[in-house]
RNA sequence: GCGCCCGUAGCGUAGCUGGAUAACGCGCAGCCCUCCGAAGGCUGAGAUCGGGGGUUCGAAUCCCUCCGGGCGCACCA
């Protein structure tokens, strides 16, 4: 009993048959650059290509009949083609190629055998930085964020998955003057809990976070601070402050099943001389100068629209400083830095390429914008105005519809697509709620299988050790379109994963998912897995398995729960 | 005014590194439980892919232009 080629291997057995004919006919420079890949539509087959298209051309001839000769060609030179495509056709130009089932069936057993570790293909390596989610510590995190924070962890799971060392980070803005106005604000609630009347600050953080922190203040400390002059508590209710509001986001993105690596502090960049260093190393280079009191760096000569200030006249530094020495540091320990930003940012993209063109990384930097989420409320758009006190937390959406719905919706659409959070659709329990629709799937499959005889299960397990020649005939029973077109479902698997990471498109994993729940459920109901039959029960339960696996990965990517019952 | 994003069926979207009859969900009109979870499945109607040019054997996809919507254009972060 040999085992199969996996399709893959098979795709590559067709494209070489038929490309290595086209290489003794025609030379090297004239060759069109044609493709090899799945249709589409599934009526064209398993895999398609373009060859008569491209070369008809070249070769004088109509692509139908020269796409007809490539085919005959190919079955004269690779034999195996016979064994391994119950089809190859030429259409309207196209060569359409369909793999017999035993193919399947081995891609099957591949998957059954793999088990967690399909799909970890290696086929990308390199070293990446990922930050996302960053924001100033002066509030909780907000809705935009938390889906800056499902798109960046779910990026992350898939790049891991095929083979890039990632390394996940978040820069605190805790340096600028926005610190200073939340130690101040901070101030005014610890002298509130004495005196009620005393005044906030115009430019303050109004929420209601900052009431506890001033409580805990006045409970250790008691009025100690209350005749203090600024000078003497400003330092020390802005970092009080800082490292409250910190914790919280951390609190809050590990709740969301995030976990970063760093947490670089701005303030730190500045102490370490980090951005001194940058500022004169740009000025090395020739592009910073002066003029009405303030530096500036050349950023148009970068494709910016205008050159930035890095030092204010007054001497303090922009943000864009310190990010600038934030940035060269990643670029300097990673071959490609990816930034994943809020809407707002996306006037700062010029500035971070020409920043990172300057340092001599140009193409290094990628920068996804995470679009606008709006809230719906029974129906309703919930203010998202920050100055009415109105903002919408992470933390309350997680605690409204859980982790799961809140990972799945987030990254459900393109990451430049604007969002609206439906949260009460993401309560419901039935089809039109896509995370249900795709948990179901799972539970589902694990209801067969508790229902399924002690028996058949350990002869599954028995049959996923043996030698794989034993699993693919067992597998053999599955020959029903809806069975086949499942496992071709699952086989996907690793290219969508490659697919996300390459395009930086974590939407694709929520709609393979539940593309994967509906040839599912398209198999259930037309084949009864728990047949009389001891060997289609046996195949079936092996294609639930494989399915099973599939689905718990492809939800382990988007950081959303496999439940077996709900 | 300049820049970025978006414009695909009634609604929400996918497809955008060019391919074959434009895909999925909701909604709409029907149908399927004596049987493993109907929280499911099947069938059907519904789209000149914002308009107009161009490149190509072939354009939703690339280029130009116009129209519509959102956002950004700080010595804030």
């Amino acid at each position: 009993m040999t085992s199969q080629p996996l399709p893959q291997s098979a795709l590559r057995i067709f494209a070489g048959a038929i490309e290595t004919g086209l290489a003794q006919r025609f030379p090297a420079a004239e060759r069109p650059r044609v493709t090899f890949e799945a249709p589409r539509r599934p009526e064209f087959g398993d895999f398609s290509t373009n060859v008569a298209l491209g070369y008809a051309k070249i070769a004088r001839s109509a692509p139908q009949p020269l796409a007809q000769a490539i085919i005959d060609d190919a079955y004269a030179r690779q034999p195996q083609l016979r064994e391994l495509f119950s089809s190859i056709e030429a259409t309207a130009g196209f060569i359409n190629a369909r793999l017999a089932p035993p193919v399947w069936h081995a891609s099957l057993a591949h998957i059954l055998r793999q088990g967690e570790r399909f799909g970890q293909t290696g086929e990308r390596s390199g070293r990446i930085s990922l930050e996302f989610g960053s924001a100033n510590p002066t509030g909780p995190l907000v809705v935009v964020q938390g889906r800056a924070l499902a798109i960046g962890g779910a990026l992350v799971n898939a790049m891991r998955c095929c083979g890039y060392e990632v390394f996940v980070e978040w820069i605190v803005n805790d340096a600028g003057s926005q610190i200073d106005a939340l130690g101040r604000s901070l101030y005014a609630r610890y002298r509130q809990c004495f005196d009620a009347q005393y005044p906030f600050p115009d430019d303050g953080y109004p929420g209601d976070y900052l009431h506890p922190i001033a409580a805990s203040i006045a409970q250790t400390d008691g009025e100690r601070w209350v005749g203090a002059q600024q000078s003497e508590w400003l330092a020390h209710f802005s970092r009080v402050a800082r490292d409250a509001i910190v914790a919280q986001q951390q609190a809050t993105a590990q709740r969301f099943g995030i976990v970063y690596d760093l947490w670089q502090s701005e303030a730190e960049l500045h102490d370490a001389g980090r951005v001194t260093a940058v500022l004169e190393h740009l000025t090395r280079l020739g592009l910073t100068y002066e003029r009405d009191g303030a530096v500036y760096f050349t950023s148009m000569q970068f494709g910016d629209d205008k050159d930035r200030v890095l030092v204010r006249s007054d001497g303090r530094p922009t943000y864009y400083c310190p990010d600038i020495a934030y940035h060269y540091d990643k670029l300097q320990r990673a071959e490609r830095v990816i930034d994943i930003l809020g809407p707002d940012h996306h006037g700062y993209i010029g500035r971070l390429r020409a920043m990172a063109a300057a340092l001599g990384y140009d193409g290094h930097l990628d920068v996804l914008i995470a679009q606008h989420v709006a809230i719906l409320r029974d129906g309703e758009p919930v203010g998202m105005s920050k100055r009415a006190g109105q903002i919408v937390t992470l933390d309350e959406v997680l605690d409204e519809v859980g982790i799961d719905a809140a990972r799945f919706f987030f990254t459900m659409l393109a990451p430049e697509q604007p969002l609206t959070f439906d949260l009460a659709l993401a309560l419901q329990t039935n089809n039109d709620n896509p995370v249900y629709y795709v948990q179901y799937g799972h539970a589902r499959i694990a209801s067969i299988f508790k229902r399924a005889q002690a028996g058949d299960r350990s002869l599954l397990q028995e049959l996923t050790d043996a030698p794989l020649g034993r699993l693919e005939t067992a597998l053999a029973a599955l020959t029903s379109p809806a069975e086949l077109s499942l496992a071709r479902r699952l086989a996907e698997f690793p290219q969508v994963v490659l697919g996300v990471v390459d395009a930086l498109a974590p939407h694709r994993l929520a709609r393979y998912a539940r593309d994967v729940a509906a040839d599912f459920h398209t198999f259930y109901t037309e084949c009864r897995v728990l047949d009389e039959d001891a060997s289609i029960r046996i195949a079936r339960l092996a294609l639930c398995g494989a399915t099973q696996t599939i689905l718990a990965r492809t939800l382990g990517l988007l950081g959303v729960s496999a439940p077996q019952t709900m």
